[in-house]
DNA sequence: CTGATTTGACCGCG
DNA sequence: CGCGGTCAAATCAG
């Protein structure tokens, strides 16, 4: 079925893309500019800057909700390890989340007494069946696709929190050796807020998902202005109409919306930052860490630009090895 | 049957 | 040694 967006959000939505389509490709330049002349990155940054500035600004304005989700969030934003947080749109159900978190501290039911040395019945995968058919890992991916396939190959407690993390690796781990992985973890309750850290960049093509050629699908998005030349990576916005963030943002299409954030570090280390990894898959709000949100409190909402810049700086002067995030 | 999830066991790092 | 990340046997789902 066809399903569309409501007038008020696509004149937004439009405005919104097509910022961050440029501050996209503006992000590619500049990576491509990093390995040169340094003068030339400079104006991009802030040409990058005024991209997002101006996206934040669009949102900000139409959805006064944002910058509460995203206040509350520093409230209590756990001590993670990595970086700042996000937020985005507000959700209410609950369903699959739950056995999620559950399924974290899980493990009552009683327990023979195994553990001895050797012979103890391994119970990996002996997990009760989930009531809801969906799977976790399904109605999040679902909400929060970020048009990649992933894998998910763990879950685990983390200290300090109250629900666990969620690790995935790219399905093309293993047959196109890809490093992508990613963790999701639920930072809030409430208005449920994810948090979502990625790792690597995907060297994997998706053939499924990510066509390597953009098809102008009709969308006037990609005022092609600065040419287009994104290589495989999938193209959030030309591919899903229903991306992540503007879905939740208004919450329509799918009785609930999950709130999420979003990380991305750059990390990989041993391998250079080939290409872009770039905003896609966080398109929307943008807002970097760096510690930042990181021990809690302290207002971001209208202080984003102030934050973004000089997270950007940071980010660009500096290690080329830290998290920038975004906000879904 | 094949591919994805679940979940305790492992493991490396600090 | 504890913690976070990953592995992989047991299950689930289509």
């Amino acid at each position: 079925m066809e399903w569309t967006w409501p007038e008020s959000v696509s004149s937004n939505r439009q405005r919104v893309v097509e910022e961050l389509v440029q501050g996209r490709e503006m992000v590619n330049q500049l990576q491509r500019c990093l390995s040169g002349d340094v003068r030339s990155a400079e104006g991009l940054v802030t040409k990058i800057l005024g991209s997002f500035t101006n996206t934040l600004r669009i949102l900000n304005g139409s959805e006064e909700a944002k910058e509460e989700l995203i206040s509350q969030i520093q409230a209590n934003s756990p001590t993670s390890t990595v970086t700042a947080s996000g937020s985005a749109a507000a959700g209410t159900d609950s369903l699959s989340w739950d056995a999620l978190d559950d399924a974290g501290k899980s493990e009552d039911s009683n327990e023979e007494s195994y553990k001895s040395t050797e012979t103890f019945k391994d119970r990996r995968g002996s997990y009760k069946r989930r009531k809801t058919s969906h799977s976790w890992t399904k109605d999040t991916l679902d909400l929060v696709d970020d048009g990649h396939a992933w894998r998910k190959y763990g879950q685990k407690m983390i200290l300090n929190t109250r629900h666990p993390r969620n690790y995935f690796r790219c399905t093309h781990k293993f047959d196109q050796g890809c490093k992508a992985t990613k963790h999701v973890q639920r930072i809030k309750d409430e208005p449920q807020l994810f948090r979502t850290t990625y790792y690597g960049n995907h060297t994997c093509t998706d053939y499924l998902r990510a066509p390597e050629l953009i098809l102008d699908s009709s969308s006037s998005q990609d005022s092609s202005k600065n040419m287009i030349r994104f290589d495989n990576t999938n193209n959030d916005f030309t591919r899903k109409q229903e991306h992540p963030f503007f879905s939740s943002f208004t919450s329509i299409k799918k009785e609930s919306v999950k709130e999420e954030e979003m990380i991305t570090p750059i990390n990989d280390h041993d391998h250079v930052i080939h290409h872009n990894q770039q905003l896609s898959s966080c398109d929307y709000l943008m807002s970097p860490g760096l510690g930042v949100f990181e021990s809690s409190a302290s207002t971001i909402a209208y202080d984003h630009e102030d934050v973004f810049s000089r997270i950007m700086v940071g980010y660009f002067d500096d290690e080329v090895d830290f998290p920038y995030e975004f906000f879904l």
